[in-house]
RNA sequence: GCUCGGAUGGUGGAACUGGUAGACACGCGGGACUUAAAAUCCCGUGACCCCUAAAGGUCGUGCGGGUUCGAUUCCCGCUCCGAGUACCA
């Protein structure tokens, strides 16, 4: 009987289930290895053929450590919480929760067709209540909590309120909202309790505030910074306002600076850390007061060019900057006041795609400088963003290109700061030369100028050096149903906890997912929802990112009670030793991941700053569509004629898509055409060589492209094992790539050969015990080499291409021996578990062992190489063959040179000037 | 605009610290087996020249330079493609 792979593979998955063959455990001596997927979300379309690409490669890897004697972690589950289950109970009414859990259902078929070694008993759900009820907890610690600036880590909110009792806010050194009062330890204790906790609201690292936010009016919800994508949502790609309400936030800009140090301890692609550190934005700089005495305020700024002071022109604000207004004189009131309106109309999509228009408006007023006393004039203008550093800026037209444009535009004065500049055609930020007109700082460099600037400054107490960031505190709530109940109930307006003994709090159920009459969230649809019958809940669930923002840790307790995860578990596993997903999380989950991490460990749950030590981005699998070539009448209608991809230039058609599961190898199956829809039933065409050859082109996976490729279907043709090794195959793990299947038989073949190899022609497996010879032990010992070196290093489709050539040099040898087979099953279970473990039985190894196996040890004298000849260039560049024993001095090497017939012909007799020894090899003479 | 990737045959891709470029696979061409097909196996396959016998030669990793005995690999300058980000002061 030949490969099968249905049987093999199904008896496989069934007893590895059946057996639990992957469970682990944490009592054993082995070393920990943590191996993570970012589990999905499951939607009711169920997994493409891209989903699993990282999958498999982590189940490489998985298997692979086992075999090296490691205890591997492994697990995977479900991000259950979402939009689309909420959007699609909305138009159905079905509960999301069986929407849900039919998706689930099926993404486990899937997955389990593809022979994962998951170890399914610590699968996780984040919409689960035992889930969620830790998520919940970790809410409420992040609600009772502050950030400490001396210590640097979070600690409870009780070690602020005991600082407060005793000395007020005297030597708090929080983070915080910028309003917080002053005020001493009695003053504190004046305050009744509501004032009290409103105070300390602008101090917990989950806050109510109110603050701007985007607003999605179609999804009716508001969303994080890295939820909007230029402007719209990144869900739909519908419209996204400013708006200001009142919002949870998660006050992640207290752990800003942790966060980017933290990347330098982590091993990840570099342009994923670069895109974190993009994300935070650090900017090293300056806060400078500009006095507005009439006002008896300051205007402050930020700036990064503190050296460029005495270049200050005039001053810019943000038009919704808060000053704006007692600043603009009657004669400026009209014109500011247009302007204010016009910029309100723009968009933020507008704004940012118009930013060549210079514009803005004079307020009438003017400031002092700092450290001249000059008069300089205030204006507004949106290219100043009110959410970025203060919302005003000092403009120095010499330095900065936008405050150039400005300054010419309204004919402000642009005055040169450094004789190395050139301001003729546009500003010159450059730092090299040395100061002029700047007053004390004249003759000095950028690096003699900056410490100078900041001292003076602060001795006026008009400045000081600053660190600015550009990440923003993170939106919490969403005004969504299917999602985490907030644990927090109002008493007059403000939030408390529920106790911790009343957790989980349940989602409510609610008679449509829809916004109230009033506008409220749909959980206030929710009848009797009260706590204590008294008090209204908050009415916003978490958004997407709580759930998976600590689930790793979950996996690694997963049933506990007690504890989101128990100390001792945690201890044991520690952190993420390997992460394989997406790079379109790297600002959103991959940052909130490592916030919320961080802030465990300042609480003591456990010890590790980073969650992820080393990480891989797969690439996406885009489709790969094919087109027929419909061919159009005179009236330039269509015909029922499709012309091949050859021949289509020689008529007047038009391309269509046509579903890829009913093309092989670019070669359209003329029958199944015909059904693919009732109008091409009659469908003639016009063949090339006697087939049909369709288009293509490499388009983003989808259905209505008629590209979408389900691993089910390559299971059931090809088998798990050939969808392993062909999506390795494919490519670099990291890269980009579509799927097609025109080289999927080469990889079917090899193990078809594999199989062939050790049965004979009725089908009956058979070995030899005989030894291997010195040719087989090389075929074996380079296999062994090659698959640990590309397997360390993920370079897993040069090792398909090994296993090939592997392959092909024992069918040569006729290689059946078991010593051989034994370790080169091994050495591919990894990468093709099923049928490796099919012949491991064979062999008469008990099942489900391979993982328990040790893996071969590489033995460098099998590959010593027989023959003396190699390859040698002359000048670098002709090439022979040299039949020389090595570590020859130079003198030997001439003479054998020069005896050489061979070499000879190439050196006309010539003296050798000199010989190149590579690790003690002659690799180039030079004549 | 800025940041980071990338460019190798007809195609996907190999070449790990500079050392025989094109491994492996697909596709294509030819052949064997077969009544035939499928399956399987064998041979050829970067371009060009010469030969049409063994063999041999020239060019060739996006473009132009450089370093080196030797460059797909390192350096400088460009072109094109992709991703991220965007008035961040």
């Amino acid at each position: 009987m030949d490969y099968n792979h249905r049987s093999i593979e199904q008896k496989w998955q069934k007893f590895w289930a059946d057996n639990q063959t992957f469970k682990t455990s944490e009592s054993t001596a082995k070393p920990k290895y943590y191996v993570l997927d970012m589990f999905p979300y499951p939607s009711g379309s169920g997994l493409h053929v891209g989903h699993p690409l990282g999958y498999i490669a982590s189940d490489i890897f998985s298997r692979y450590k086992r075999l090296k004697g490691f205890n591997v972690l492994h697990p995977m589950g479900y991000d259950s919480f979402g939009l689309p289950a909420e959007q699609y109970a909305i138009q159905t009414g079905q509960h999301p929760a069986i929407t849900t859990e039919a998706n689930i259902k099926r993404y486990r078929e899937q997955l389990d067709n593809i022979g994962f070694s998951f170890d399914w008993s610590r699968e996780v759900r984040t919409s689960n209540p035992s889930y969620y009820k830790w998520t919940q907890w970790i809410f409420m610690k992040l609600f009772d909590a502050w950030y400490n600036k001396e210590t640097d880590q979070a600690e409870p909110i009780n070690t602020l309120i005991q600082r407060f009792e005793s000395t007020g806010t005297i030597g708090v050194n929080a983070v915080s909202d910028e309003d917080v009062a002053v005020f001493t330890a009695e003053e504190w204790k004046t305050y009744d309790e509501e004032d009290q906790q409103r105070e300390l609201l602008k101090y917990r690292l989950a806050y109510l505030r109110e603050s701007t936010v985007n607003w999605c009016a179609a999804l009716g919800t508001v969303l994080a910074n890295d939820e909007v994508i230029n402007g719209v949502s990144e869900r739909g790609g519908y419209p996204v306002e400013q708006k200001k309400m009142m919002q949870w936030s998660m006050r992640i800009t207290a752990y800003a600076d942790r966060l980017l140090r933290g990347l330098d301890a982590v091993d990840w692609p570099e342009p994923l850390v670069e895109m974190q550190r993009n994300w935070i934005g650090k900017s090293v700089g300056a806060s400078v007061k500009f006095p507005v005495p009439q006002l008896d305020t300051t205007i402050d700024v930020f700036t990064t060019r503190v050296d460029t002071i005495f270049g200050v022109s005039f001053v810019v604000l943000a038009p919704e900057h808060e000053l704006v207004k007692a600043l603009t004189t009657n004669s400026q009131y009209s014109e500011v006041e247009k302007y204010i309106e016009i910029t309100s109309k723009k968009s933020e999509l507008d704004r940012m795609a118009d930013t060549k228009t210079v514009s803005g408006a004079f307020t009438g007023s003017y400031a002092k400088h700092p450290l001249t006393g000059e008069d300089v004039p205030i204006w507004i203008a949106d290219y100043v963003l009110a959410g970025y550093g203060t919302g005003a800026v000092m403009a120095v037209p010499s330095g900065d290109q936008r405050d150039y444009l400005f300054a010419k535009h309204f004919n402000l004065p642009i005055i040169p700061i450094s004789d190395s500049q050139n301001l003729e055609e546009a500003a010159d930020p450059n730092k090299d030369g040395r100061y002029i007109n700047s007053d004390f700082i004249n003759s000095m460099t950028y690096d003699e100028a900056v410490p100078a600037l900041i001292e003076r400054l602060e001795e006026l107490g008009l400045g000081k050096a600053k660190v600015n960031f550009r990440m923003r505190d993170a939106i919490f709530g969403r005004q969504r149903y299917w999602g985490e109940p907030v644990p927090v109930y109002f008493k007059n307006g403000l939030p408390y906890l529920i106790k911790e003994e009343e957790l989980p709090l349940l989602l409510p159920e609610v008679d449509k997912y829809l916004p109230t009459e009033t506008g409220e969230p749909p959980l206030g649809r929710a009848e009797g929802w009260k706590y204590q019958n008294e008090y209204e809940y908050e009415l916003s669930t978490m958004p997407g990112w709580a759930g998976s923002s600590w689930y790793w840790m979950r996996y690694m307790d997963p049933h506990n009670n007690e504890a989101f995860a128990s100390k001792e578990a945690m201890d044991y596993w520690k952190s993420v030793d390997l992460y394989i997903g997406g790079s379109e999380h790297a600002t959103g989950h991959l940052l909130y991941s490592r916030f919320w991490n961080k802030f465990l460990k300042d609480l003591g749950y456990h010890n590790e700053e980073e969650p992820f030590k080393k990480l891989i981005n797969q690439g996406m699998i885009q489709g790969r569509s094919n087109f027929v070539y419909r061919l159009l009448d005179e009236e330039g209608k269509g015909t029922n004629t499709f012309v091949s991809l050859g021949l289509k230039d020689q008529y007047n058609t038009i391309p269509l898509h046509v579903d890829v599961n009913i093309v092989h190898n670019d070669i359209l199956d003329l029958e199944k055409f015909k059904n693919f829809r009732p109008d091409f039933a009659e469908a003639e065409f016009i063949l090339e060589n006697g087939k049909y050859i369709c288009g293509t082109e490499v388009e983003k996976m989808s259905k209505s492209k008629f590209n979408v490729v389900n691993p089910d279907d390559v299971v059931e043709k090809y088998g798990a094992d050939t969808l392993r090794l062909y999506e390795m195959f494919l490519g670099p793990l990291e890269q980009a790539k579509p799927w097609n299947t025109n080289g999927i038989d080469g990889v079917y073949k090899f193990l078809r050969k594999l199989w062939r190899l050790f049965h004979d022609a009725e089908g009956n497996f058979h070995v030899s015990d005989e030894d291997p010879s010195k040719a087989e032990y090389k075929a074996l010992h380079k296999i062994i080499k090659k698959v640990e070196e590309d397997i360390e290093r993920f370079s897993f489709n040069t090792s398909v291409s090994a296993f090939m050539i592997c392959v092909n040099e024992l069918t040569d040898l006729k290689c059946n021996k078991r010593k051989v087979l034994q370790d080169l099953i091994i050495v591919l279970e990894p990468y093709a578990p099923h049928i490796t473990e099919e012949l491991w039985t064979l062999l008469g190894n008990e099942p489900g062992t391979i993982s328990y196996a040790a893996y071969p040890a590489f033995n460098p004298d099998y590959l010593v190489e027989s023959e003396f000849a190699y390859p040698v260039s002359v000048n670098g560049k002709m090439k022979m063959n040299l039949p020389l024993a090595l570590e020859l001095d130079q003198k030997a090497v001439e003479e054998t040179v020069l005896a050489n017939v061979d070499v000879q012909r190439y050196l006309d007799g010539k003296p050798v000037k000199k010989v190149v020894f590579v690790k003690g090899k002659i690799i180039n003479i030079v004549v």
